[in-house]
DNA sequence: CGACTTTTTGACCTAATTCAACTAATGTGG
DNA sequence: CCACATTAGTTGAATTAGGTCAAAAAGTCG
């Protein structure tokens, strides 16, 4: 699952050979990092640019009353902080929700990108777009929808992005996450989460057992959720579930 | 007010006099729009970069079931799209909340921006930053927080927010808003945040009126709602209130 | 003034929270 | 491999924050 991360880029822009390879050559240390260890925190000075190998990450924050909300799961594929590398001081944290595969690149690899690849240059500047809009959708979510809705967009989201990378088998893929997590994203409490993907389950929807989300019409959960992956910007239409392998 | 955005940028990165003088040659068509309109709507394929002179202006995007929700305030100085034209397609719209004075730029002198003036580009990334952390923010908020909360939390935003572009008279602002339009953009029905000003107001904490919000004590809010400015990457303190006239 | 929009209030309802207990997993050390 | 500890998931009962519906009061504007 090395180059998850190659296989998003493409799917926002044309790459050359040479770029793939490049791209490939660029990851140097590779840490392996347990589950809910922070990658960075927020207040800190951020020094590595991390792009997520394998496994599930988050940006987070907490509030005055220790509330945390989730804002992004970082999935295979993602970098973490290229941009926020500007800014003196992060304004979030971000932390490992399974065990992960990180890639650690110095922000002068992100530089020499932004110089001498401009059609990698432009992959990384669409894709922080598309986190931007993600995030925009996720407000909507939480403002707008009921709780089953809001885990159900979320799953059709997670569905639609995860399959961008390879790594669904049809309606499912690995979700390595508590239910307390899901809470924390989706601005519910854990009891009520766990009541809502009951419902979902009996009305046949979703399934999360194992650790997967298991999906048995991707049709109808998208119908249920009202949703539209347009906003993730993907071009042409997405590999099939299957093809992927 | 012409020069908000000059006032905003220079919040953020060292401008020299050529850099201000070039900004202000910028502007060039400026339109007159009424309240309610939209600059750009989802869908489209944005052309003209807009700058907002004077006014309020709003993110949003509707749900399936016709509930809107807002994203972000636009207020003089802000960029609307700069970034959005690498994107085909808009994937929320952008409307005037008030009368708005628009500056219309061509994507061209974006371009121009960032290759001939690296600290403005500089400012303008930043910029987009801040919109950012501005945006998980606001998800905080509507996750995490009462709708009291919410609604002081949102309030103090408005005031820092207000203070670096000179618009402020201490402790209180121009805020052309309907309880409506509060409510689109914190989650919550008009009915409630009609109640919840309600309490606020009775605690002595906010008012809101003839278009206007009065903080009478604007530490006493910021404890209220848990602000802490860091996400807005403000340099330095920020002016005073008084000073800025 | 009269039409329309926005704000305010009341009464009632419901989605979601809280607290608490209990069960099912998962993990750890002997 | 088992006994015990710990974390995660499930369910029930009581409570509450916030929503809905409806109608009155207060502004706004041609």
């Amino acid at each position: 699952m090395e180059n998850a991360f190659i296989r998003k880029l493409e799917s926002f822009a044309q790459l050359s050979d040479e770029d793939r390879q490049w791209l490939q050559s660029l990851i140097g240390r590779v840490n392996d990092v347990s589950p809910d260890q922070d990658l960075i925190r927020e207040g800190d000075n951020p020094e590595n640019v991390h792009l997520i190998l394998e496994g599930f990450a988050a940006r987070y924050k907490m509030t005055a009353n220790g509330k945390r909300q989730i804002f992004a799961y970082l999935i295979p594929g993602d970098f973490c902080d290229v941009h926020v590398a500007l800014l003196r001081r992060m304004d979030h944290s971000i932390a490992t929700l399974s065990p992960c595969r990180v890639a650690m690149l110095s922000p002068s690899t992100i530089i020499e990108i932004t110089e001498r690849r401009p059609a990698l240059a432009r992959a990384l500047w669409v894709c922080s777009l598309v986190d931007e809009a993600t995030l925009r959708e996720w407000l909507l979510n939480v403002g707008q929808r009921s709780a089953r809705e809001r885990i159900a967009h979320l799953f059709c989201e997670l569905h639609v992005r995860m399959r961008a990378v390879g790594l669904t088998t049809d309606g499912s893929f690995e979700f390595p996450l508590t239910q307390e997590e899901l809470g924390d994203t989706t601005g519910l409490s854990v009891v009520h989460v766990n009541r809502s993907l009951k419902q979902l389950r009996e009305a046949g929807l979703v399934t999360m057992r194992n650790e997967r989300i298991i999906i048995p019409d991707v049709e109808r959960l998208k119908t249920f959720a009202g949703f539209d992956p347009a906003y993730l910007h993907l071009r042409g239409p997405a590999p099939t579930a299957t093809s992927t392998f």
